[in-house]
DNA sequence: AGGAAATATGAACAGTTGCTCATATGAACA
DNA sequence: TGTTCATATGAGCAACTGTTCATATTTCCT
């Protein structure tokens, strides 16, 4: 059955998946989001906690914050990220169950 | 806390969660994954559903399959394709729900 | 206001990825 | 065996992605 026969609202929706899934397909994202599973924290700190520059850092959490996985806060002269649910920390768990069961 | 001080194992496995994603985080592969919830398909037959090349399909079936997500048996002369296990389905699944709470 | 600290951002570059094209491999049948 | 059909694969290319480096922006403090 072509594709284009099937109900097109989900075939459009294969596209956004696509996209979800793309931000976790990046361990930099990954290794951030399971940081902030810990509470929210400042770009500086989650560079040091990856040991990885400040700038690339704040070049993922700006495609993380777009994606509205985790949300900024300012403090002052500090930024503090944060996830934006409870939902983050279920997709990347989901994820580590199904890597166990390989 | 600097990530080397959490579980190591878990760090490690954070590699693997990004990877495992990767394969997801492609329209082509969702598309074929998508298409085969239906049942078994042949390369070209897949390739008919897309509207795609078979060489484009034969490539990202290859990494499928490398992923464990999906399984080959010959028949004949064709190569039909399924879904390893319904736990892609589930993915898929949960994909699209967070989709659409957004 | 001026300077320092924290973060954001743009350009550039290297590495990766997915498709195309040509061709190789494998299976069926005359 | 030779031909044909179905699939697999390698090389090459264009597009995308993540990091670095330099610099801009924002906030606080004196």
């Amino acid at each position: 059955m072509p594709e284009s026969e099937k109900k097109p609202e989900t075939i459009e929706k294969l596209y956004d998946l696509a996209d979800f899934f793309k931000v976790f397909a990046d361990t930099t994202r990954v290794r951030i989001l399971y940081c902030l599973v810990d509470g929210a924290f400042s770009v500086q700190e989650i560079a040091d906690c990856l040991d990885m520059t400040q700038s690339a850092i704040s070049h993922q959490l700006r495609i993380l914050k777009t994606s509205r996985l985790v949300k900024a806060e300012r403090s002052g002269k500090q930024m503090f990220y944060s996830l934006c649910d409870e939902h983050v920390s279920t997709i990347i768990n989901m994820g580590l169950e199904h890597i166990e069961e390989l």
